[in-house]
DNA sequence: ACGCCTACCTGCTTGC
DNA sequence: TGCAAGCAGGTAGGCG
């Protein structure tokens, strides 16, 4: 499940393997994987001889950079991964789209379950920014094509610097939803996925049904140390892999065995000791530790 | 604003 | 053993 840490490390694995080569030729075997330009005959005639300058990351998806300024945002969604094969490798027949490389490698987009998208967007647009207090510019022309659309309503990126406690806490004001839904939300912070989200909770000592408006200044601290360092921890471990997730070089990351709470129902709280439990939240499988997460109505 | 539902997909696990 | 149901969860879109 490739959340903000996951892709992350695809994005630098890819930076350091890909960058400055050229895209040969590019076969598309799941139409439906590319989201733009349609049909995908055209995507492939306008990715074939683009020279890759850069490989980064914004919210969950991958961001190819292309020589003339134009983006590749390749949305990993449950079980996609971006592979770069040496030549002579066996074919792999979860590949939805392999781009040939001039160099005679291949960068793979494998994904088992098809919830994976690629676009191909022209560049700019992925700074914009709104002063605030400025509610909408006069009659800004629609430019579906730009790559700063398709993260218009993303939140911020979590690790940024500017991602600060009094920013999250802003946030947080006036918000009745649970914590566990709003980290979930990538309008409200972008890259949290249900791993993190329980790990960040837990970590922060907060309930994942606690409601977002009543949190203390020192909660909001917590959650936001918590949440950075989760992330970061995941990052330095190369991400959590359970059945699909693998870097660039096809190798799964080593963070699944660090996680707190995440897929331990029943074990015992690496804190306390107390048995973690799992409960559904927003259709989505949560875990926590009832003890040291309490809700403040409760008493555990 | 918020919660809830469905659709998209396939592989793996579970239960009879 | 075989087969079907259940489960995993990121995201878009719809409904109340």
């Amino acid at each position: 499940m490739p959340e903000l840490p996951e892709v992350e490390t695809v994005a630098r694995d890819l930076q350091r393997r890909v960058a400055g080569a050229r895209i040969a030729d590019a076969e598309v075997r799941w139409p439906r994987t590319i989201a733009h330009p349609e049909p995908p005959e055209a995507f492939v005639e306008q990715v074939r001889g683009a020279q890759i300058s850069s490989v980064g990351r914004r919210a969950k998806s991958v961001l190819v950079n292309l020589a003339d300024g134009r983006v590749m945002t390749v949305a990993l969604r449950m079980t996609g991964a971006l592979i770069v094969a040496e030549p002579g490798s066996a074919d792999d027949p979860y590949a939805r789209v392999v781009f040939r490389l001039a160099d005679g490698r291949e960068l793979r987009y494998r994904d088992v379950r098809k919830f994976g998208r690629i676009g191909l967007w022209e560049g700019g647009g992925l700074r914009r920014r709104v002063a605030p207090g400025v509610r909408r510019r006069v009659a800004e022309p629609r430019r579906p094509y730009r790559v700063g659309d398709v993260f218009g309503r993303h939140g911020p990126e979590p690790l940024a610097a500017s991602f600060s406690s009094a920013r999250l806490a802003a946030r947080l004001a006036g918000r009745s939803a649970r914590l566990k839904t709003l980290l979930l939300d990538q309008s409200f912070v972008a890259g949290v996925g249900n791993i993190y989200a329980d790990e960040a909770l837990w970590r922060a000592r907060l309930h994942p049904l606690r409601a977002a408006d009543t949190l203390s200044p020192e909660e909001v601290r917590r959650l936001h140390r918590a949440l950075r360092a989760v992330l970061r921890q995941a990052i330095a471990n190369r991400g959590s892999s359970f059945s699909d997730y693998v870097g660039a070089d096809g190798e799964p990351g080593a963070n699944a065995e660090r996680l707190h709470v995440y897929r331990r129902t029943g074990e015992p709280c690496l804190r306390c000791g107390r048995e973690i439990r799992r409960i559904t939240v927003g259709q989505r499988s949560t875990h926590f530790c009832p003890r040291c997460q309490p809700l403040p109505t409760e008493r555990p």
